[in-house]
DNA sequence: AACTATTGATAAAG
DNA sequence: TCTTTATCAATAGTT
C-alpha cells in the first residue's frame, strides 16, 4: 500500500509514474521554497521546466531581481581563472562585510548621483571613522592581552 | 525533545533560531531540488540569498542557460532596460563608491569582531536606506520608460 | 484525485 | 557546532 523501500535516486523510466510524481515533487519543492522565503527571512528564486517543457516558477521578490543580484555577487567574487573553486561557502567573510560588498556593487551599478553622493559621503565618514576605531581598539586589546583579543581571520562558518 | 506541535507558517523572530533553521531547511530545499531534477529530468534553477546576503545556487544545467529560457518562454517583449546613463555623475559616484569598497575591502582584511559588527551594522543600515531612497527617486523621475515589470509572486499551475 | 504505509525532513535538546 | 531523538511532513504505490 505504500512504498516498498527507499527511494532509488535515478530517472524514472516510467514515463506515467515520471509525470506523476514530477508534479508531486513540484508541488513540495514550491512549498519548501516559499516557506524558507517566509520562515527565515531569505530570498529565493525558483525556476523550473518540466519534461514538457513548461516552466514552473517562484520567486520571493521577482524573479529578474534576484537573478540580477545574483549577477551582481558572481561579478564580485569571482576571478577569470576560478573552476569551480569557491562557490560561496569559503567566501563568505563576516556577513556584514559581505554586505558592505553588495551594497558597494549595487551602488556602482546604480550608479548614484551627485546629491545622493554628497548624502552618502556623510555616512561613508562615519564608516571609516568607525572601522578605524575598531582597528585601534583591536591593537590596544592585543597589547594587553598578549594578542588574545579575538580571532583575527579564518574563522570558517558552515552554517548561514 | 522535539517539535511540540506544527510548524507556524511567519517569520522566525529569534535571529539565532532563524539562523539555524534557515541552514537547515536550505540543505533540504536544495535537495529536493536535485532530486527533482534527477528523478523527474526536469530542468531547474534555484538561486537562494540568507538573510545575511550569502548567496546558494544549484542548477540543473546552468543559472544563466535556465535564465535565459525563462526569459524567452515568458519572452513577450520584455524590456532589455535603458542605457541613458548620465555621464556627470558618474564621476563623483564611483569616487564614493570605489572608496566603499576599499572600506569593505579593507573591513574585510582586518576582519572586524561581532561587537565590532554590531556598531557597524547601524551605520550599514542607513546606508542601505539612503541607497534605496536613491534608487526609488531614480525610477520616478523616470518613470516614463518603466523598468523591469517583476511579477511579485509565485504562479501555480495543476499538473503539466 | 484520494488514501495510507513508509520514508524523509527537521525542531528542539544534548 | 555536531549528533540525537521525537514528531511532523512528504510522498510512492495503490485504488
Amino acid at each position: 500500500m505504500a512504498r516498498r523501500g527507499r527511494v532509488e535516486l535515478r530517472r524514472i523510466e516510467d514515463k506515467a509514474s515520471r509525470q506523476v510524481r514530477f508534479s508531486k515533487r513540484r508541488s513540495g519543492l514550491f512549498k519548501k521554497a516559499f516557506e524558507l522565503a517566509l520562515l527565515c527571512d531569505a530570498e529565493v528564486a525558483l525556476l523550473v521546466f518540466s519534461p514538457a517543457g513548461k516552466l514552473y516558477e517562484y520567486s520571493s521578490t521577482s524573479i529578474e531581481d534576484t537573478y540580477d543580484r545574483y549577477q551582481r555577487f558572481a561579478g564580485t567574487g569571482r576571478n577569470v581563472n576560478e573552476g569551480d573553486r569557491n562557490n560561496n561557502d569559503d567566501a563568505a567573510a563576516s556577513d556584514l562585510q559581505s554586505r558592505l560588498k553588495e551594497i558597494a556593487t549595487w551602488s556602482e551599478q546604480n550608479n548614484a548621483n551627485e546629491s545622493d553622493a554628497s548624502e552618502l559621503e556623510k555616512l561613508e565618514k562615519l564608516l571609516t571613522n568607525a572601522l578605524r576605531d575598531t582597528k585601534t581598539k583591536k591593537m590596544l586589546s592585543k597589547q594587553n592581552n598578549g594578542g588574545k583579543g579575538g580571532s583575527t581571520s579564518s574563522q570558517n562558518r558552515r552554517q548561514d
